[in-house]
DNA sequence: ATGATTTCCTGTAGGC
DNA sequence: TGCCTACAGGAAATCA
């Protein structure tokens, strides 16, 4: 399941090898992938890649011809980098041509919960989900998140995940991050301290500038744009590591579901 | 308004 | 071996 650091090494990735590529062909192979704007796929012919950008665990890759490419590789998503002549793996739903052909960007996702949209650049700042998006947690400061969870009943978890509030974690960095601050996922935002506060803002920068630097995590599907395997999963404290010894106090570590969502934490030291 | 629940989708793992 | 069920979860939509 991408999330804010598998997107960032994928992202630095597209940055260093398509930055001033032309493309050949923008080409779905699954219309209902391509969410919005598949009436301009041709007009992003002869384009050229300037720029690359991340919000949260999106992906804009903005053109020359003022049309921006978006992309969510969901939780199954993957982008890859490859020859033209490689075969067609499954579930491919949309193939980017650069140059001649002979290179292309595929996007592929079995269980379809990512998508692809063309975008004139301008409407990229109305397009829902992009512009409700919340601070980039390395951006956004300790004050103001506080504030945010002040005064509230939700669980300190289900805060984390809302796009809205704080963009760009998903399952395995709430737990690794609430795990690393001693802060129990199921703790009600407005009981939590400012120093609290503090502690877990930092903790999550913390573990996600180490994910970056290993690549991301690779439990299920996710893949750099070359196709290697990050690294990160080797060092998660908690995230499925049921019944596994808590690398600070010994104890099991215990899971719960939340909203849904599998949630793992030490009983010893989440409080 | 807030926050919880449901929905979409398919590969994989485990039980029998 | 093969069939079945449960599970994985990002985010929008829906419900209470």
């Amino acid at each position: 399941m991408p999330e804010l650091p598998e997107v960032e090494t994928i992202v630095r990735s597209l940055r260093k090898l398509t930055a001033g590529r032309r493309i050949l062909k923008y080409h779905p192979l699954r219309n209902d992938y391509i969410h919005q704007g598949l009436e301009h796929r041709k007009k992003v012919t002869n384009s050229v890649i300037q720029e690359v950008e991340r919000r949260g665990k999106y992906i804009a890759i903005h053109l020359s011809n003022n049309f921006s490419l978006l992309h969510h590789l969901g939780m199954s998503g993957r982008l890859l980098l490859q020859p033209g002549s490689d075969p067609l793996e499954k579930h491919t739903h949309l193939r980017i041509l650069l140059d001649d052909g002979s290179v292309e960007l595929r996007q592929r996702d079995p269980r379809r919960f990512g998508f692809a949209a063309i975008l004139p650049s301008v409407e990229l700042k109305t397009f829902v989900s992009w512009s409700h998006l919340g601070a980039d947690p390395f951006r956004l400061r300790a004050p103001r998140f506080y504030a945010l969870m002040a005064g509230r009943k939700q669980a300190v978890k289900s805060f984390l995940l809302d796009q809205r509030r704080i963009a760009g974690l998903g399952n395995i960095y709430t737990d690794e991050a609430l795990f690393r601050a001693g802060i129990h996922p199921v703790r009600p935002t407005g009981q939590i301290s400012s120093a609290e506060a503090g502690r877990l803002l930092q903790c999550i920068r913390t573990v996600l500038r180490e994910s970056i630097v290993a690549g991301g995590s690779s439990t299920n599907d996710y893949q750099r744009l070359d196709g290697t395997l990050g690294l990160f999963q080797h060092k998660h404290r908690v995230y499925r590591r049921v019944g596994l010894p808590c690398p600070i106090c010994h104890r099991k570590i215990e899971k719960l579901v939340l909203n849904g969502r599998s949630t793992h934490y030490c009983p010893g030291c989440q409080t």
